[in-house]
DNA sequence: GGAAACTTTCTGGTAATACCAATTCTCGGA
DNA sequence: TCCGAGAATTGGTATTACCAGAAAGTTTCC
């Protein structure tokens, strides 16, 4: 198994460090397991053992391995996961607190917006039908028009909190999932909403924004509850519960 | 300069890694600047080229200095500070950010909190009262009435999101530095508008939470922009358009 | 005299090997 | 069965060598 095949402009101990990582997400080797031996690791990749030794530093200053002398080097966490908490959020909670968050954000951006801004979000909103009617679309110009709308109040916290709660959401594999099941239902009214959102902040009217927002995000709660089954729902609530102890500590 | 007299249980290469760190952080190597060779640095910290390397891709892995082959290893930014956007945000804008969010975040709160909620955010007020006449004080009993009705919400991304303004906060010296002349200034009213918060949870009435938190953070708002002298505010603006454009780039 | 091409030198990238130290395993003895 | 000494395994570090890319210096030609 060579490291050639991955073609790569890299280094070799970043070729390596992606691969192990590959193999972490893959399951191959869980949180607590040992890693090959160095020495095994540079036959089986066939690089030297310096590089192997570059590749699991990388991994270890990343804290996904722990290094024990002697011993060998395991498993710390797998990539993806975080370790602050708030990471496996629902997609119930997240569109709730986007239905809260964004409606401030865009009232405030009615009374900010530049006629570029405002082009600029128009076009987006024909981005987002295009994308809406491919079905192996993705939902990139969806979170762009959010953004540009937080952008748009000219406050960077305000920018930056309302980025976190895309961020939790490309980390939490339910609410992605789950927004991916209700997404295709009706394209048509999801242009609307979107396009009464941008007549707002043409016309700089902070509550019509701050309304037309919430109708938006309250339509896709709805949907996201009727794409919910029950039995997900119990699980949901079962985590949730779980998380609830988990900040409960953290913060005690 | 050998490294034994760091006197650490560390391997080398994160001894050496450190080392290197106070050197950035000392203003020896500023960004764009160039390390000495990795051979050079061998001799100078009287270990092998491999731990050098080791080291210097520790640090390249945090993203603090990149490897050019063939011309060196050079500074990319420097300890503490970080990448993302919003990363120094104004005073200013943080407060106007909490204003609309911690706003519905309290409204939110009112439908979903227990006695037990209402008790422990009862007590926090009577810390804070405390806190605010202790010249040397911190504010953290503010942090954590806040973070419990965030919390109080029942929602992780709520509580997430909001958690990240103060943590922005954190990483903001003069947002910081502001709050601190703004603080002392009148303690009385400051413990009546919390209280009034409170008492809009107990009475479970989300309109009147809100416009309690509200009218708190706009009273904090107007201390901000009282203690922020005309040249600060200037600077301020500057430093925003400069964000502004950075971020504007981030996301074109 | 200046510009292009070549050469040297410096830099990081990788490999191979050896030996040390900490840990773990194994097996024989009590 | 238990335990302890020794062997085997594992990571830690050093040394050396050579390759490849980049930069600087030199030569050559116009």
């Amino acid at each position: 198994m060579a490291l050639a095949a991955t073609k790569s402009n890299d280094r070799l101990y970043q070729d390596l460090a992606r691969s192990l990582l590959v193999e972490l997400s893959s399951g191959r080797y869980p949180v607590g397991s040992r890693l090959p031996a160095e020495r095994d690791l540079a036959v089986r990749y066939e690089v030297s053992r310096p590089t192997v030794r570059e590749a699991i530093i990388a991994l270890e200053v990343q804290g996904l391995v722990e290094v024990r002398i002697g011993s060998g080097a395991y498993v710390r966490r797998l990539p993806g996961e975080e370790d602050r908490p708030g990471f496996n959020v629902t997609a119930f909670e997240l569109t709730e607190a986007r239905l809260l968050f964004e409606g401030e954000a865009a009232a405030l951006a009615a009374t900010q917006v530049t006629d570029a801004d405002v082009a600029e979000i128009e076009l987006l909103v024909q981005r987002i039908a295009e994308e809406n009617q491919d079905p192996n679309g993705t939902e990139s110009a969806d979170r762009e028009f959010h953004l540009a709308i937080a952008r748009a109040t000219r406050n960077v916290a305000v920018f930056n909190a309302i980025e976190r709660l895309w961020d939790l959401r490309a980390s939490s594999p339910e609410a992605a999932l789950l927004h991916e099941k209700a997404r295709h239902a009706n394209v048509k009214p999801v242009v609307e909403e979107h396009s009464a959102v941008v007549e707002a902040l043409r016309a700089r009217d902070p509550n019509a924004a701050r309304a037309a927002m919430r109708a938006h995000l309250s339509a896709v709660l709805e949907g996201l509850l009727f794409a919910t089954e029950e039995r997900a729902l119990a699980e949901a609530r079962k985590a949730t519960q779980a998380r609830r102890d988990r900040y409960a500590r953290a913060t005690a």
